[in-house]
DNA sequence: TATGAATGAGACTTCATTCAT
DNA sequence: TATGAATGAAGTCTCATTCAT
């Protein structure tokens, strides 16, 4: 950033813009989101707009960060209520959680997170990430003593990954799919929880390997 | 007699566009696939190129198409030989199968996926989901006796976009994660095979573990 | 033309591509009209196209030739059955010949009239209003016992450009006018006859002078 | 304050712009105007151009309105001027000043009406179509004791067109014509005002003259 | 002769960014 | 500091014409 926001004008002034960035992107699409238009809607100048952001990808930037937080926020809070329930319970919660966070703001989230493989948006991706793997971690570390909770990197990184993913995709579907957002959100809670709770994979799987398989080579 | 080497000629034309359509979007990803650059990696004139797709977006499709037919048969293969596996092994290398699609080529599939969001790509992913959807029903159908394998849409949904869309993202990384390739694997696949395995999410979830957990009445 | 169509093959290849040309007028417009959709209109490839006509302009040129025979055969015909009239009766005639011919083939004379400027179609009309000019002079050699018939260059200019323009404009009227076709074609009847049978601008006019305007400077 | 200044540099360049469209239709034809010529012309970049004008129509529509608001005035002041004078005085007063207002500015007038069949000139020629009706109906009021001027839609059509097309038409002409330019104009203003004082065709027509014709009845 | 694939200049339009005021 | 007009590179697509086969 070109230069701290100290004063209170100029947090005003940040804060409209990516307002309007947000509005601009809920109501056409990212590609849609340009400097002038922006600024536009935020009442200045697209001059202005480079005395707050060194160029588009910054602004880009603080719009996913403040999404983000939302988003982090959101999970925190239902978290931290869910934390003493068992994990079924604790993933429906989050789940929920999560939907509707990514409908907020008209599908802000949303809109956005589809476009998470551009550099900047990856980044704010990331940063949910990490926080969903410290409320993993901290949902084990109470329940310690019941399961055997123990969220591997790798197993976390699908949770959250195949959770997030599946939601986006949901939100994208044109034709309205065979099944419920009901539905949809047990079938995730149950494979979050499932997850949470098993071992690691190679202690457990179905237990019944009657059909003789070639192994994978994997481990 | 002269159509043929004709229509020969033509096909190759077509090849060799869509493969530097291929090579570009691997070098320097979708956005930087511009028709006249495209022709030129052909060593062609860009009106070539319009004399065989009418526009950009059907050379897109016709890279897709590619790019989807390879990825589909080479999960009609391995699905075929796992058949007779247990779902663990069969989750597995198809897995494996998928992850390396996307690692062929350079990543072109990976690159090409993260776009799924525009219309016409997201309509060659659904083809694969579809094909995807098909290969599980098969196993369930081979296996209806052994499991209670019947994948229905909410959950074959769940999984397939979950293995999907987290090993798009695990290949987006930038920084290697703290799990090797064969751990997210192996719990991918278990993820996968409990879901196929498993019963509905209401009749299982925790309560068949003789885990004594703490039943709160959810938030 | 890059070689007289003397063989017969030729001729009708030429007439097939000029078919074609004006098909494709009458379709789409003048516009519409490119080199290879005229080929393969006609069933042959660019290559024969230019080898009958060295560019596009002379293809056009002879799709004009075309029309404007037709339209100067149909003057002439109905000319000569109309000679001895009246010159009501006998502009009445070739008016309703002439819009009759600009509305033939689907109105192709229209479609191609209305781009008299350019230049190889504006020659076109040149010589159909060489032949107007002819038939006028014909009709009043053969009255010229009846009345002062004289059409002076300028006046024959004046009628002929008159009546084509204004039918054209006419024909080409989106919304339906304030006046059926047999209103104006009865008003261009009688300007056309008035001007066949008046003398000379100065010597005639109204006749009556009473208001004292500013006189024009002119002739 | 500010505002003024700005708005001011706009107009101006608007103007320039408009102004620079002009002279290279003058200069080379419609066909040659092309918005990048245009711009470099009016000493901007395209993307200034795009500041103004959405579009290259509507920069045309612009150039269109302008040439159409001059072709109006003129005919509006020569038209109140002549307001009291007969017909053959009044068409030839009103002649005289379409002519020049259509070679003003070195034909810029005619080098568009050329093509008032595109639709956006077909609506600029329409509108001064409706001006020369409504001059017209003035003259008629203003001479309703006098003669019977009483211009129907359809005779207004007829002789506005005709005078229009035929003074474009002459315009056009590359070889000079066997007439002098006043010979034309005192032939159209003589038709003009002999269709402005006359009857209804039906009632006219070659029988009001006492020349004996043949009465054929007609075709 | 006939074919038709190939050419490539050139048209329109967009938009991130700059800089004189 | 704020303004917003100006920039101009770059992208997509068309089509008359050519020329190797």
């Amino acid at each position: 950033m070109r230069k701290k926001p100290i004063q209170q004008r100029a947090r005003v002034l940040v804060s409209s813009l990516v307002d309007a960035a947000g509005d601009i992107v809920v109501e056409d699409g990212l590609d849609a989101l340009t400097t002038v238009r922006v600024a536009e809607r935020a009442g200045v100048s697209v001059g202005s707009l480079y005395q707050y952001f060194q160029n588009k990808d910054e602004l880009i930037a603080a719009l996913i960060e403040q999404v983000d937080s939302d988003l982090i926020a959101t999970v925190d809070r239902v978290a931290m209520d869910a934390l003493a329930a068992d994990p079924q319970t604790f993933a429906r919660a989050l789940l929920n959680a999560a939907f509707d966070a990514f409908e907020a703001r008209n599908g802000l989230a949303y809109e956005l997170l589809k476009h998470w493989h551009r550099l900047d948006i990856g980044r704010g991706l990331y940063r949910f990430e990490q926080r969903m793997l410290e409320v993993l971690r901290a949902y084990a570390l109470a329940h310690i003593r019941d399961h055997q909770v123990d969220p591997s990197p790798a197993r976390a990184f699908v949770v959250i990954n195949s959770v997030v993913f599946t939601l986006l995709r949901y939100l994208s579907l044109d034709a309205p799919p065979l099944f419920r957002r009901d539905e949809l959100l047990a079938e995730m809670a149950a494979m979050a929880a499932r997850l949470l709770v098993a071992g690691s994979p190679a202690a457990q799987g179905t237990g019944r390997r009657k059909v003789p398989g070639r192994r994978s080579p994997g481990r």
